[in-house]
RNA sequence: GUCCCCAUCGUCUAGAGGCCUAGGACAUCGCCCUUUCACGGCGGUAACAGGGGUUCAAAUCCCCUUGGGGACGCCA
């Protein structure tokens, strides 16, 4: 049987490190098998759905490569055919009309509560009750009270649930709309998934759904329940916490190979090795080499990651991108260096291609701000006459070319008999700003004598 | 509260009873390279939550405790 996954989430918010990673995992096994990856918004909540986050979600999943085979698929689009499951159910007697009240089911909640129960639907309408004035009645499933659901997870292994433990669930709300539950089996069954790969939070409805499954007479598919990832904290990752989504890794120039390593590594590895190919990842994936346990998500380390896939791509690649960057942060990209030479001279000082591009600004502006505690730190009698010093020497080079000014440079120090460090770090800083940055001697051939004299006798302090 | 899940260095993990004096990576610390910032190279610190079993042998299997997480919606 041919592997069919899908990736089916909500529109209600970005897409986060969790969902990314279930979204890999979904896509990966797909390719593993030769299979079909589906993609499907979950958008049954009107209220809380939007396009735009439908789109970003697209967006997203496309930037990353984890390209899908069938749709988007709209549950909103779908209506007609969940209520078409809806009264197959009711007209099989597998379902029933339930009339309490928000107020009763409230109530009967606290109650249950009081007492130290699980709060759960008691039935009070299973066995047919007669409608009753001004309640909209829902759609009820009836979930059988005896035996037990079982199923091989392929993180957790055999997972049993008592159908004690469960209650017989909403399908149908008062106005006639489907509620996930329903639409989810329905999906995964019109649809033939054959794996579901989800998040842990959902491991509690798996029975109910393979109840509704055997209602319908259809087989559940195969799940894999993937731990939910934590932030640094250890807290589960959401909206609530501020989880920052795609997007928000784009924008800092983040590659999508290095985030995605990132998130495979989470609850997954193969051995000892820590960069993966996105070919590798298909060829090695497997459900059954998945940790149960949750991970905490390392920013450091996709830091590392980043700076490793920015090492390995030549940087014509990544050009266009990085000169947006630079437009984007008032600078001209045509008005200095070779671009290829900075981003090559930039690579393995910044993890993203956000931070070089913050880092070279001071090579394409006129003047750049200094940070005045650190300038107050340099500021030092001595300091100053080592960069008068060389501030004479640098007026009468003639050839303004990186390995004269290089010699330039160790004259003066030779000169003055100090290490490189002493002047280093003033020099550093009256000419870019700040650390770190390329060479010196090739920063100052790349601003020219105007700029590179300007700055040093602006940094310099006051006599 | 009830039910369920989880538990190896700070973090991600290797480990499927003897190969473990517990390995790798990130982070961190030190040294080297570099007359500078980085990169890089080398090395160090650092973990089987606790307690009971089972076994000749347990990080690995079982039970309990503790800790963490999840679910309990006319959200998904």
């Amino acid at each position: 049987m041919k592997v069919r996954t899908r990736f089916a989430p909500s529109p209600t918010g970005v897409l986060h490190a969790g969902s990314m990673r279930t979204a890999l995992f979904s896509w990966l096994y797909a390719r593993r098998h030769d299979g079909c990856f589906v993609l499907r918004i979950e958008d049954t909540d009107r209220e809380r759905s939007s396009e735009e986050s439908a789109n970003a979600i697209q967006d997203g999943l496309a930037w990353l490569g984890l390209d899908w085979d069938e749709g988007p698929f709209y549950q909103s689009h779908r209506m007609a055919r969940y209520r078409e499951v809806i009264a197959r159910l009711l007209d099989e007697g597998k379902a029933y009309h339930c009339y309490c009240t928000r107020e009763e089911l409230e109530e009967l909640r606290r109650e249950q509560l009081a007492k130290g129960d699980k709060p759960r639907y008691n039935g009070r309408c299973r066995d047919g009750r007669a409608p009753r004035a001004g309640v909209a009645p829902v759609v009820r499933f009836m979930n059988p009270q005896q035996g037990a659901v079982v199923f091989r997870d392929h993180v957790h292994g055999e997972v049993e649930t008592a159908n004690s433990e469960l209650d017989d669930l909403v399908i149908a709300r008062a106005d006639g709309t489907p509620t996930y539950n329903l639409t989810v089996v329905v999906d995964d069954m019109d649809m033939e998934i054959t794996h579901v790969i989800r998040g842990d939070d959902h491991l509690s409805n798996t029975p109910r759904q393979f109840n509704i499954f055997r209602a319908l007479d259809a087989s559940p598919p195969d799940y894999a329940h993937v731990p939910l990832i934590l932030d640094r904290h250890g807290a589960r990752l959401s909206k609530r916490t501020g989880a920052p989504g795609v997007a928000h890794y784009r924008e800092q120039g983040y590659l999508p190979a290095a985030l995605l390593n990132c998130l495979v590594r989470l609850g997954w590895a193969h051995g000892d090795q820590e960069v993966f190919s996105l070919d590798e990842m298909v060829r090695y994936f497997d459900l059954d080499g998945l940790n149960a346990s949750a991970a905490a998500f390392d920013p450091d380390k996709l830091d590392w990651l980043n700076g490793h896939y920015l090492a390995q791509t030549p940087s014509a690649s990544l050009a266009d991108d990085f000169a947006a960057r630079l437009r984007l942060l008032g600078c001209d990209p045509a008005q200095g260096p070779a671009l290829e030479d900075v981003m090559d001279a930039m690579k393995s000082r910044h993890p993203t291609l956000q931070a070089m591009a913050q880092g070279a600004v001071f090579l394409y502006k006129e003047e750049i701000d200094y940070d005045t505690a650190t300038a107050r730190k340099h500021a030092t009698a001595e300091v100053g006459s080592y960069l008068n010093r060389l501030l004479a020497a640098l007026e009468s080079v003639g050839e303004w070319r990186d390995e004269v000014l290089k010699q330039t440079l160790s004259g003066v120090l030779k000169e003055l008999n100090i290490p490189m460090g002493k002047l280093g770090k003033p020099l550093r800083f009256a000419l870019t700003g700040g650390a770190p940055s390329p060479d010196l001697s090739r920063v100052m051939e790349w601003l020219g004598k105007e700029r590179c004299l300007a700055r040093i006798r602006r940094a310099l302090p006051v006599e």
